[in-house]
RNA sequence: GCCCCCGUAGCUCAGGGGAUAGAGCACCGCCCUCCGGAGGCGGGAGCGAAGGUUCGAAUCCUUCCGGGGGCGCCA
């Protein structure tokens, strides 16, 4: 609004050959907003920046939005909104079931997240992706788009051979099997150690993984009762995270089976694959690796069998062909990033990618421990999710034991998951995606501070409040005091922010918007008595505030795929 | 050796080419303690280094230093 203003403004200053100045309004630390435009139009007019901005400022028609503009710096443009104006604005938000947030064209975007492997458990990187990949989704899809989640689950090659093997030699209902649902890692190593101890084991192994892939019915059935204990772990840590993902969102490596070798026959036909050292080969432009070598995407191993390659290609092609995608996102670790691009352009150039259709790698970045190594449990063992977020819970409840020993015992209980679980995906989510972070469980469930808890808190006061109101209603928004101004301010700045985050890909903004405007709160609740308030309209209005401060942070954190609990 | 990412306060992290680079935690000093103590105000200290582009660079480009990752049959 404020930019389509300026831009009129200019044209009507200087003509309309101007008129397509950008004027650059942003939120600034000198006022509500500036408008940086005296610059570049100085430049093209040939005259001082201070002169450019003052002629404009007579020909802006914003009085009825903001206070007279103040020309400062080299030439900025300075913004304060009218307080009349922002209660206004803030009425219309309130009113809005959107909060400010429009509703963009759809895209359909499919979304790759989580991606855990059959018989393996699931470490931090997992989470990672998995809390970001379903910030994203819910931002995503909240946006208007049609989002297509896409679990690549690892559920493919050769290790299960011997997976299958140990299975029928436990038997699919004996407790050793239910370790597939309890702890994975154990079943694997168990079947790790009979491979490595018994030839036998080893030779039936291999024997089961080619009866596998040539589709053999009996062993396809053995094959999905592992899958099928796999997934009753991947949902127990789903449901406690509070995670989208179902199995109907499973598109996991399998799937892609039939197509592998008609992928490798078509590029092989069209020359964009050789053979080389006996493996089908893509070499690309671009790609060297040791010694200057040209660094190959194998496709097809010399052994005949298929590698990830292999299935990312059928992958892409499917998402193309099939699901129509505009835009796809790959949320997956910072390492895939060269296997990524190689088949991106291997793709393209198959033609199986059209420019039209943009790919994204949303990189996750490293987890590290203390030491600023990948984090690992003392004793060096990967670390067990589940036994992290059982931490995590436990942790969440003692803070809530310390702030809140007046609640009762059960309502203690119910709260802390709430919080622990919202701690540890606040803490993923805040920092850059690609950045890697240092664990530590101890400040993500802080109450003070940039975390989920925070922000929870935050909420739950502001619920406070609203209860204690009674018989008092929220009534037309007045802007008086100057933490009602910046609040206010806050509050209508929601809608560009979400937008933002479905263009950038990057949810910490948004924790970062929730975090400043429960500040924001803060200033205001320590200034601004509501229940207290002057007058009769003050109390409304400030209840009004409150009610759409605490409609904002429970739309946000819903977006970030964080409860907010009723109390706290 | 080649390629990618990163280097911001004591620590953990923000900073979509714009003014005097911010927040939280930690530390020090003062104030309030009233709707639930998510407190308020003040203080110290920072863009790895050097060039370049620009009216203007933490941000874009180049080089160097330092850290992480990837680089042919695991996914």
């Amino acid at each position: 609004m404020l930019t389509q203003r300026v831009g009129d403004a200019i044209g009507r200053a200087f003509g309309d050959e101007y008129a397509d100045a950008d004027p650059l309004i942003r939120p600034s630390q000198f006022a509500d907003y500036q408008a940086n435009v005296a610059m570049s139009l100085a430049k093209r007019l040939g005259r001082p920046p201070r002169d450019v901005a003052a002629t404009l400022v007579e020909h802006l028609e914003l009085d009825d939005v903001c206070e007279p503009v103040a020309v400062s710096g080299p030439g900025f443009l300075n913004l304060r909104l009218r307080d009349a104006w922002l209660a206004g604005a803030v009425g219309e938000l309130r009113a809005d079931p959107r909060l400010g947030v429009p509703r963009q064209r759809p895209q359909i975007v499919p979304v790759d997240y989580s991606a855990p492997n059959v018989a393996k458990e699931m470490h931090v990187a997992h989470l990672r992706t998995t809390v970001v990949g379903d910030a994203l989704v819910r931002t995503l899809e909240h946006l208007g788009h049609d989002v297509i989640r896409q679990n690549h689950v690892g559920d493919w090659g050769t290790p299960f051979g011997m997976l299958i093997e140990h299975l029928l030699d436990v038997g699919e209902d004996s407790p050793e099997a239910q370790l597939l649902v309890t702890d994975p890692n154990a079943f694997y190593a168990a079947a790790r150690a009979a491979f490595d101890r018994d030839p036998a084991f080893a030779d039936r192994s291999r024997a089961r993984v080619v009866r596998l892939q040539a589709g053999d019915a009996e062993t396809l059935r053995h094959w999905n009762e592992l899958v099928d204990l796999s997934k009753q772990y991947f949902n127990r840590i789903y449901s406690l995270l509070g995670v989208t993902l179902g199995d109907d969102d499973l598109a996991g490596e399998s799937s892609y089976n039939e197509e592998l070798a008609g992928i490798c026959d078509e590029l092989e036909a069209s020359g964009i694959a050789t053979v080389s050292d006996g493996a089908l080969c893509v070499f690309l432009d671009g790609y060297t690796g040791r010694e200057g070598r040209p660094v190959p995407l194998i496709i097809r191993k010399s052994d005949g069998g298929y590698g990830y390659g292999t299935t990312d290609l059928a992958t892409i092609r499917h998402r193309v062909r099939d699901l129509h995608a505009d835009r796809i996102l790959y949320v997956i670790g910072v390492t895939q990033s060269l296997h990524l691009t190689m088949v991106w352009d291997t793709a393209r150039k198959a033609g199986w990618l059209p420019d039209d259709v943009e790919v994204v790698h949303v990189q996750i970045g490293n987890v590290l421990g203390d030491d600023r190594k990948l984090l690992r449990t003392r004793s060096g063992a990967p670390l067990k999710l589940m036994a992290l977020l059982d931490d995590a819970v436990t942790r969440a409840r003692a803070v809530v034991d310390e702030a809140r020993p007046d609640l009762p015992e059960e309502l203690r209980a119910e709260i802390a998951p709430q919080v622990g679980i919202g701690a540890v995906k606040y803490a993923d989510l805040a920092v850059a995606h690609d950045s890697e972070y240092v664990f530590d469980l101890d400040r993500m469930v802080m109450l003070t501070g940039n975390t989920g808890p925070y922000l929870q808190y935050a909420a739950a006061r502001v619920r406070s409040i609203l209860r204690q109101a009674e018989g008092a209603e929220p009534g037309p928004v007045e802007v008086t005091e100057p933490a009602e101004h910046h609040l206010a301010l806050r509050l209508l700045g929601f809608g560009d922010l979400v937008v933002s985050v479905g263009e950038t890909l990057e949810p910490h903004r948004l924790c970062g918007y929730l975090f400043d405007l429960a500040q924001a709160f803060s200033a205001f609740y320590e200034t601004c008595s509501v229940l207290g308030a002057a007058t009769e309209a003050s109390r409304a209005s400030r209840l009004a505030l409150c009610e759409t401060t605490l409609d904002v942070l429970v739309e946000g954190l819903g977006l970030l795929g964080i409860s907010s609990p009723a109390r706290m």
